[in-house]
This record gives C-alpha cells, structure tokens and sequence, in this order.
DNA sequence: AACGTAAGGATCGTTGAACAATTCGACAAG
DNA sequence: CTTGTCGAATTGTTCAACGATCCTTACGTT
C-alpha cells in the first residue's frame, strides 16, 4: 500500500515559478490565444504575469525545447509557425510511432482508454463540437502511442500532438479537417481489438497518408 | 545563387551565452567530466565559466530537457543517473526507431556512411581503443536512424544516445561492453544492404536484447 | 538508543535594476 | 532608388539582494 505512493513521487517536485509560468504560457499557445507566428514580449508578459523577465525567459527555455516557441537571437521569442516541412516531418515520426504502437496486443484496461476517447469524440461530433473533437482525437493516439509503454515516447508523442495543435491553428477550418477521423478512430479500433496487426497498420498507414495529405494541402495556399 | 545563402541561415542565431554554456556542459556530462549523481553548485560553475547565474541556470534548463540534468527544486541541479527502468525504456525506444529504420531501403551514400562508421569502430577495436569504439558505435546508430530521415527523429535519436553514454559512465568497464558489438554492427550493414528487411529487423531485436540484457546485467549489482 | 525539535549555514528561487548589444524603422544624403 | 546614419525599443547578460528551503548538527525528551 505505502507502494501505490509512488506514483504521487512526481507532484512533489511540482513547483518552481518558471515550470508553472511555462504550463500556462503552453496552454495559452494551445487553445490559440497566442497564435503561431506571434512575438511574445518579455517586459509585457513578465509584467502581466507578474514574474520577472529572468524568470519568464527560463520559462520561454523550456517551451522552445518543445518547439512550441521559436527563439531568435536578440529578436525575442515567437509563437512557432510550423513550415509544410514540419508537417510531413510530424506524420513521419506519427508513422513510425503508432506503428510501432498498432502492433502491440493491448490489454482490457487499455482498450478501454482508447474505446473512451473514440466515444468521447464521436460524442462531440454529434454536437457539432469540434474543438471538443479534436481533443478527444488527441487523447485517442496520445492512448493508442501509450501501448508501446515507454514514457519516453509518450512524452515525445505529447510534445508532437502539442506542435500538430500549432498547425491546427494556422489553417482556416480546422472542423472540416477532424471530422472524416471520428469514423476511422473507431475503425482503427476495432482492427486493433480484433488482433489484426498487419490490417490495423495497413489501415493507419492509409490514415495518415489521407491527414498528412489533407493537411499539407489546407496548409500550403495560405502562404 | 543568393538563394543559396539561405542554407547558411541556421549559422546566423547561433549564439546566445546560455546555449553555448549548455554545449560545454553537455560536452563534460558526455566525457564522463562529470559523473552521474554529482551536483552541479550554480554559484562554483558560473564563477568557473564567467557567467552570470541567470544565464547559467536558462544552460541548466536546456540541459534538465533533454534529461542530462535532474533539477530538483530547492536542492540544485545533478548529472542524471538513470536507472535500471530508464536502461529498459531507452532500449524499447531503440527498437521501435532503429525498427523502423532497418526497414528503409537506404541510398548509396547513406550506406557509405553507416559503413564508415562500422570500419571506425573496427579500427579502434584493433587499437584497443575502447573509447573511440564507444565514439564510432554511437555513429553507427545515429546513421542508421537516419534512414528513416526525419530531424525530429534523428533529434530525438541524439538525446538518447548521450543519455546512454551516461549509463556507461555508471558501469564499471565499458570496453568490456562494447567488444562483441563491433562484428555485429558489420553484420547488421550487411543485412541492410543486402535488402532483407525481415531479415534485417530479427537480427536487430537480437542484437538490442542481448546488449540490454547485458547493460541491465552490470547495472543492476552496483546499486 | 530512538526520536522530535531547534538553530545555523549553505544554496537555491526569484526579484529588480542596470547597462551593453542588437534590431528595426525613419530619414537624410548620394 | 539605393545607401549611410541616427535613435528608440527590446533583448542579452550581469549583479546584488532577500526570502525560502534543505541539510547538518546539536540538544533535549521519552
């Protein structure tokens, strides 16, 4: 029992004004409230959050690590603006990871965490709830990447969800782009369920093919 | 001919005092200069580099990212010192990306280097320079991920091979290690270019088996 | 001897101010 | 229209300071 503690061992550390000052600068970028290509002052930040600028610029440290900021010498930070290359770079690592991930034989508790997120999304859709849509579409590979069960990997796959929000941001109807993958979530799914390793990789191969392409193409005219 | 010039745009942000005190410090982590576990007092070090504090710690937060550095709130930062899970999940990574990577039929020039990187390691094998085998091995791996041709994979790729270097700094003699693996990075080139993928990818997981098992071996009885 | 507590020193966390370095736009000169 | 120059604005970096936290040691209690 003193054994299930363990797992609480993380939210000690938990502090540090500059960790806290980046959690909420990242989920600003991400809800789109600075959108990419913004420059972020650090005397106007630091003052509206009330934090000096040293501390802020640990803070922009940690979020350009990330790619979510882009950091350039004695010009300031900017909100990334990701490129028609980062895009296909993003699907690249998707295809790699998920790959790996459709190919696991998933437990019971498991299959329920992904089946939650597909119900979850398909929920929303009825809705006309797309930005609800498309988190539950995140918490859906976020859960499918998690079969591999490498904290690594799932913290590379947080990050990479994180920065394919960026790209979200930039292009000019996100819906239309989410609403095709509500059915294929559940169909991606039920092939992993079913044991099918070779048909769910072919099927998500097909997927990700179909979204990076429909990406790069709502992406490129608008530069 | 001045689009060319911006290939040599990268070059131009190249600076920043805290990037560069983060280069040296991921140099000295990565020659064992400093060992796993010691603590790095802010104050000794910026005095020791001629940099302020402030700057030092935006060095240390680069560094705590890519997890060569353990920031523990209040108690300074240490050199990581992984453990035996953080053995394992590195190599679960290592198979799904160099997995992926023996897949990719790779161009001539991508051979070459690969090869290069086996014949260095031979060399310095014959030398009984263990160190320099270490070096060349690295290389290896760093070019056969690079196959898959993603910068986000061969990044990722990056960090985690200097977080491997600091699992050997915690064994107690590398060179032992690293012997048997020179004929099989030979071996598995040829697989490679042979054009076996299967083949190729089977030879792999035996290889990542056998050399996780064996670090896991000399590391768990020194704790 | 085991334990709780208190005091002290060392170091980190964070701030605020200061100054040098750099960028960028405006404006004048050629 | 291009090129040089100036100045405002912002970033890069340093410095000194103070509170907060941790570690150690010492001390007294049970």
């Amino acid at each position: 029992m003193v054994a299930d503690l363990s797992q609480d061992r993380p939210r000690l550390g938990r502090s540090s004004t500059a960790e806290r000052v980046a959690d909420i600068l990242r989920d600003r970028i991400s809800e789109g409230f600075f959108p990419p290509g913004q420059r972020l002052s650090e005397e106007s930040i630091s003052e509206a959050l009330g934090v000096s600028r040293n501390t802020l610029r640990e803070a922009f440290r940690l979020l350009g690590h990330e790619r979510l900021l882009d950091h350039r010498l004695n010009r300031g930070v900017f909100v990334r603006l990701p490129s028609a290359a980062d895009v296909s770079d993003l699907y690249r690592v998707r295809r790699v990871l998920e790959g790996a991930a459709v190919r696991r034989a998933p437990d019971e508790t498991e299959l329920a965490t992904i089946g939650e997120a597909v119900r979850d999304a398909e929920r929303a859709a009825a809705k006309d709830d797309w930005q609800a849509v498309g988190t539950a579409n995140i918490r859906f590979h976020q859960a499918l990447v998690s079969l591999i069960g490498s904290p690594r990997i799932d913290e590379a796959m947080r990050q990479l969800l994180a920065e394919l929000r960026l790209v979200f941001h930039v292009m000019e109807n996100p819906r239309a782009f989410h609403e095709p993958f509500v059915d294929r979530n559940r169909t991606l799914l039920e092939l992993i369920a079913s044991g099918g390793p070779d048909e769910a990789a072919a099927y998500l191969d097909d997927y990700l093919d179909h979204a990076e392409r429909l990406l790069i193409h709502a992406f490129e005219p608008s530069r």
